[in-house]
DNA sequence: TGTGGTGTTTAAGGTTGCGTTAAGGCCGGC
DNA sequence: GCCGGCCTTAACGCAACCTTAAACACCACA
């Protein structure tokens, strides 16, 4: 499992390599934003752990511009600052998770291996696939077999997030939190109605109910 | 699993209770330091979650006493203020995590998860075993061998409390105490009726009877 | 500033299935 | 044998979910 960690603080990279090595993860470090942009087409990375705060290249923009060249892999941000609007603009870049500094070296590994997880075996191209279907990122669009269906945003939004977590159970209030940022109604069906939308076009199976629980993506498995 | 959140901004208490709620667990709610330094010896928690700013009396302080009068259940505290020294004061006090606000409600269904499980002995993998049993939190399901097993919002609440109390004797009453909140009826068969269930569903000798006791969990040993 | 088209959200009513209750049978202990 | 605790089953109520349509927001363009 490679890793690549971005961070200017040298004290807190001594900390956290011998970390991650002890923990069975391959780490290379750099601590130049520009460097890590280049060197993230050179080697296929499991998961980066990016500051935000960088020299040379700040890391958000970095973030960006991975995303930009059509890098999928997982990205699990470090943020100094404990500003709500940052995160959640990590999260629009194309980020997989963040942490707050401070924060306990074991609870980065926490993390690390919760990004690996949900990230395993989807994350890593432009086209999005999983169980069966497929994702277009640039058309907004899905494919099932050879035939293209076409995708309203909010569809698409819905749908990326449960084929990012394939197999996995995505609760209502979930789902409202990462669809619709912070400030959303609490006693709404926006959700029913855009998982019925989604069902209509893909088919009734694609997406499974668990009453009361939430919902869970299975494609045509 | 008994859950309770001393929070006195009423906003965020809505925003986390159904969550929280909505994830398998009781929770009783106390926005006042002082109730909640009583509270805490009527009913048995398996987690506290608490902030450090309440009116009547700080946060701190009550954590400091309870773990003077020998409360020992697990607690994650929650600060408003990004202060380190606040931090390392709280877990000097005797938390076991903390978190800063603002924070995504997810991020608190995470540290709620982990601490419970380490509070339990068992390590830190989202998939909970025990006596030849596995239990996915996230899919709310249990494994035996390579099959998986769907359950119910109410089975996968008394199977995880079984499994993170495995081959410990659970009195009926027990059950009811951690599966239910405070306003709920004693005189009904609704434990008897779920780990009926559960043997339908996982086998008969996972659950044994002491008859005028309670039950264990022993799996498939 | 209007107008139409597209996409999103709200609202209302119908449907489903989980959780609970209740009733009857069973079994173990005295 | 009898009683009390436990098991099993079926049925019911209600919350959760689905479905549909209409209201609404937004944008392009006149």
């Amino acid at each position: 499992m490679r890793l690549l960690l971005v961070e200017d603080t040298v004290a807190l990279a001594d900390q956290l390599l011998p970390l991650l090595r002890d923990h069975g993860y391959a780490v290379d470090w750099l601590a130049d934003g520009r460097d890590a942009l280049v060197r993230a087409h050179d080697d296929d990375f499991d998961l980066v752990i990016l500051d935000l705060g960088l020299p040379g290249l700040d890391g958000l923009e970095v973030l960006r511009r991975w995303r930009e060249q059509g890098l999928g892999m997982p990205v699990l941000i470090l943020t100094a600052r404990d500003s709500w609007a940052e995160r959640v603009d990590g999260l629009r870049a194309g980020a997989d998770d963040y942490l707050t500094k401070p924060f306990h070296p074991e609870e980065l590994l926490l993390r690390v291996q919760a990004v690996l997880r949900r990230s395993h075996g989807s994350a890593n191209h432009r086209r999005l696939q999983a169980c069966g279907v497929a994702l277009d990122e640039e058309r907004q669009s899905a494919w099932l077999d050879q035939t293209e269906i076409e995708l309203t945003g909010a569809e698409f939004r819905m749908l990326r997030y449960f084929m990012l977590n394939p197999r996995q159970l995505l609760s209502k209030s979930a789902l409202n939190e990462h669809l619709y940022d912070g400030e959303s109604e609490r006693d709404s069906n926006v959700v029913e109605v855009h998982i019925n939308r989604l069902r209509r076009k893909l088919g009734g199976e694609v997406i499974q109910t668990r009453r009361g629980q939430g919902y869970l993506f299975t494609g045509r498995d």
